[in-house]
DNA sequence: AAAACGACGTTATAACATAACAATTCCAAG
DNA sequence: CTTGGAATTGTTATGTTATAACGTCGTTTT
C-alpha cells in the first residue's frame, strides 16, 4: 500500500492548524479527503479551475474523482473560509491570510496569471456607503481587477 | 411575411441612436441581428443568462438560435459597451447607461434578482490607487455586491 | 475582378456545475 | 455497547455555460 505522503502533498503545520482552527469555529470537520483537496490547491501556488484540480488529484491518487467529489469539498473550503472563488476566473484558490474572516479584493495578472490577494482598507467601507446610499443591505462583495503585475511590466 | 415588429421588440429611438453612436465610435457594425439581440434584451428588463435569451429568440423568431451565434452578438454588445456581464451571475444586462462609456458597480438582491447598476464616484479610483500601492496596473474592474435591495427588506 | 475581411450558419465538443440516490462513517443518546 | 440519526462520501447521470472548427456569404479595399 502506498504511504500517506503518495496520497497528498506535504501540509505545513502552520496551514494545518489554521485549518483546523476555521473548522473548530464553525463546528466543521476537516476530514482528510477535504485536507488532501486543500492540500493540494496550496502546493499548486496558483488558481485553479475545478476540473485541473480534478486532474491534479486523480494523479496524486492514482484513481478517478468525480467533479461532484471535488465541488463538494470546494464547497466546504470556501464554506469555512479557507478558499475563495475567482468569479471571473471560474477558478478556486486558497486564502492568503486564513486566519481571520475577511472580505478580500483580488489582481490578476492577465500576463503571469499570478492572482494577488490584497485586503485593502476602505473599500469594503467604500462599498457598503455605496450600498446604503441605494438603500441597499449589503451581504457579501466581490471586487477582481485585471491589469497587468508589477513583475510583468518590462 | 411576418411584419418586422415579430423580428424583434420595439427599440426606442433614444436607444437605438445611442447604440449606433458607440458602435460608429469603434467603427462596429450594427447589423439586424445584433440589434434584435440588444432589443430582445432591452425589452427584457433584468439580467438575462445566454440561453433565457436564446430561447426568447427563439420564441420570438420562430426559428433554432444556435448558442454560439448568441455569444458572438452578446461578445460585440459588450465590446462596443451596451452590454455588461454578470460575473457572480453568468448573466448578461444592458447597460444602463450606455452614453458614455464606464466601470460600473452592481448592486444584485437576492430576493427579488433586481440589479441596480450604480457608477459611485470614488470606487475606480480607489481601487486604482490600492493597484498601484500594490505595483499593479489595472486595465478592467469588477465590482459586484450581493445583498438586499430597499423594496425587499420589510 | 481579386483579395482580404468581417459576419453569420452549422455541427460538434469542451468546460463548468449540480441532481438524485445509495452506501458508509461518525458520533452522541439511550 | 448499540442503535439511531446526521454528515460524509460514492456513483451515475444530467444540466448549464461556452467555445472550436470550418464553410458561406457579402462588403470593402486594392
Amino acid at each position: 500500500m502506498a504511504s500517506p505522503s503518495a496520497q497528498a502533498p506535504r501540509l505545513p503545520a502552520k496551514w494545518r492548524k489554521l485549518a483546523e482552527a476555521r473548522c473548530s469555529e464553525k463546528a466543521e470537520r476537516l476530514t482528510p479527503a477535504r485536507l488532501a483537496v486543500y492540500a493540494e490547491m496550496l502546493a499548486c501556488e496558483g488558481p485553479l479551475s475545478a476540473y485541473e484540480l480534478i486532474a491534479l488529484l486523480e494523479k496524486r491518487q492514482a484513481r478517478k474523482v468525480a467533479p461532484v467529489t471535488v465541488y463538494r469539498h470546494l464547497d466546504f473550503l470556501m464554506r469555512v473560509g479557507l478558499v475563495h472563488r475567482l468569479q471571473t476566473a471560474q477558478a478556486y484558490l486558497p486564502c492568503d491570510h486564513p486566519d481571520h474572516p475577511h472580505e478580500s479584493q483580488f489582481l490578476l495578472c492577465s500576463s503571469c496569471g499570478h492572482v494577488d490577494e490584497v485586503e485593502a482598507t476602505g473599500v469594503e467601507a467604500l462599498l457598503a456607503k455605496v450600498a446604503d446610499q441605494h438603500g441597499f443591505r449589503p451581504d457579501s462583495t466581490v471586487v477582481e481587477v485585471k491589469g497587468v503585475c508589477g513583475s510583468c511590466q518590462g
